[in-house]
RNA sequence: GGAGAGGUACCGAAGCGGUCAAACGGGGCAGACUGUAAAUCUGCUGGCUCAUGCCUUCGGAGGUUCGAAUCCUCCCCUCUCCA
């Protein structure tokens, strides 16, 4: 590459890393590494948090880690670092219960689901996984005290959630003021030239670059990406409100969940999730916001995408098919589940065998979707809940609108 | 260490001796409607082959009473204020 190709693929990359992001800090430390390492041919190190003991990832998470992919496909390193020496101490900010500390078999475990979940979206082969019990279990007390010079009281309390507790005379932890800390040498450690995160770690990712001042290394970037709302269209996405769309969700169900957010959540969603990508979608935004435009095709197009982006083109298409048939349509799916059921002497009430099919969760729940006239047997609406059927098969029992089944009994 | 508040169904929250399987809101489920699995409206939302029936449930264990989520005793847990 020549001096002008060089700068102009930095500028260029740069660009890449501000996509869709809230915030990219430090582009001026960043310009000339960055330089470096495209003259050396070498990637730059990006370094990305996990909490090792949250590893249902949803659509949220996959902000971040799609900005990390494409780093990954600029030709940089993507490290994914694994909190283990701090999920030991416990959990510092959620003020909920006091989280047990996690073992470290545990620690392993979830690590390597989180590595199945992020392989989704990214090529996690060529990244590094690493965890920080590495370097922080071998340091002395003398190195804590030592780590802990590098910032004063004043520093840690100008993060929002300490100050508003402090402000509001609740208890802060000693060792909570140490976890930005610890999370900012993680990044002296592993000699991160970028942090990724959400807005929520503005304040850790910015603490690393000061820690690795102190240690004299360059500070990292740091780009930020914004919090996606849930489902909900309230609170932002996370896993104890229900509102999410998890990685590892069927296709048909994330199609659903996309499907069925309002439509004003839709184009937000469209501007967090699309960045890079859905250029060629953009004029259909357009219009949609401008209260033209076909609101019913964007939205399919993005939930056909959001699924291809985990399960693949082919899963994006046959959701979409099953979208249209099932709901549009109302007709029944394609493939109807088969459930086989052991019959008594006379055969089987109809309550019992949709509890045993696992499509209520009682029989009394059963009775109640029954005279709700939600249960349809062969097609036909069932009136009685005193329904007797006799063993064989294959009877299609529908329950409500989303549960089907062909059942046998035996 | 001292003072006080509280623990109720999936969540929030009423109830404070019988009419309580427990108001109300949220969530969930179902039906209608719809471009949509959205919005809206309506119903349901402990279990039991269903019954003016039985069983389990109001932090835990005992007790008072014909009868307790409600009163008493002890215990466990959470929170707030003062030191």
């Amino acid at each position: 590459m020549s001096r002008n190709d060089v700068a102009r693929e930095v500028e260029r990359q740069l660009e890449v890393m501000a996509e869709g992001a809230e915030q990219l800090v430090g582009a001026d430390e960043l310009r000339p590494r960055l330089e470096a390492a495209l003259r050396e041919d070498r990637p730059l190190r990006v370094k990305l948090g996990m909490d090792p003991s949250a590893p249902d990832l949803h659509l949220g998470h996959t902000l971040v880690l799609q900005k990390l992919k494409r780093f990954q496909d600029l030709g940089h390193l993507p490290i994914f670092l694994v909190g283990d020496f701090t999920a030991r101490i416990g959990d510092p900010s959620g003020k909920k219960k006091t989280r047990p500390a996690l073992d470290a078999e545990t620690v392993r475990a979830n690590a390597e689901t989180y590595v199945d979940q992020v392989g989704k979206v990214l090529d996690v082969s060529r990244a590094e996984l690493r965890f920080n019990s590495e370097w922080m279990d071998p340091m002395g007390a003398a190195d804590v005290v030592r780590l802990c010079q590098r910032a004063t009281v004043a520093q840690l309390l100008a993060r929002e959630d300490f100050s508003q507790r402090y402000r509001a005379e609740e208890p802060i932890g000693v060792h909570e003021l140490l976890y930005p800390l610890v999370q900012a040498y993680d990044s002296v450690a592993l000699h991160a030239d970028v942090e990724l995160g959400g807005t929520d770690q503005t304040f850790n990712l910015l603490m690393g670059r000061e820690i690795q001042r102190q240690y004299d290394q360059p500070p990292q970037a740091i780009v930020t990406h914004p919090l996606l709302v849930g489902t909900d269209g309230r609170e932002k996405m996370s896993k104890s409100l229900d509102n999410g769309i998890g990685i590892t969700e069927a296709p048909e169900e994330i199609y659903g969940k996309v499907m069925r957010i309002s439509d004003e959540l839709m184009l937000r969603w469209f501007d967090r999730l699309g960045f890079g990508e859905w250029g060629d979608l953009a004029p259909a935004r357009d219009a949609v916001a401008g209260g033209a435009g076909d609101p019913l095709a964007l939205k399919h197009d993005m939930a056909r995408r959001v699924v291809a982006r985990f399960h693949g083109n082919e899963a994006g298409e046959a959701a979409a098919a099953h979208f249209r048939r099932v709901v549009q349509r109302k007709e029944l799916p394609e493939e109807i589940p088969e459930v086989r059921l052991e019959g008594e002497s006379e055969g089987l009430g109809l309550l019992a065998i949709i509890a045993r099919a696992g499509m209520a969760k009682s029989n009394s729940e059963a009775r109640r979707l029954v005279a709700q006239r939600a249960v349809k047997l062969d097609g036909q609406a069932v009136n009685d809940p005193g329904t007797s059927l006799p063993r064989g098969g294959p009877y299609l029992l529908q329950v409500g609108k989303r549960r089907v089944a062909q059942v046998w009994i035996d």
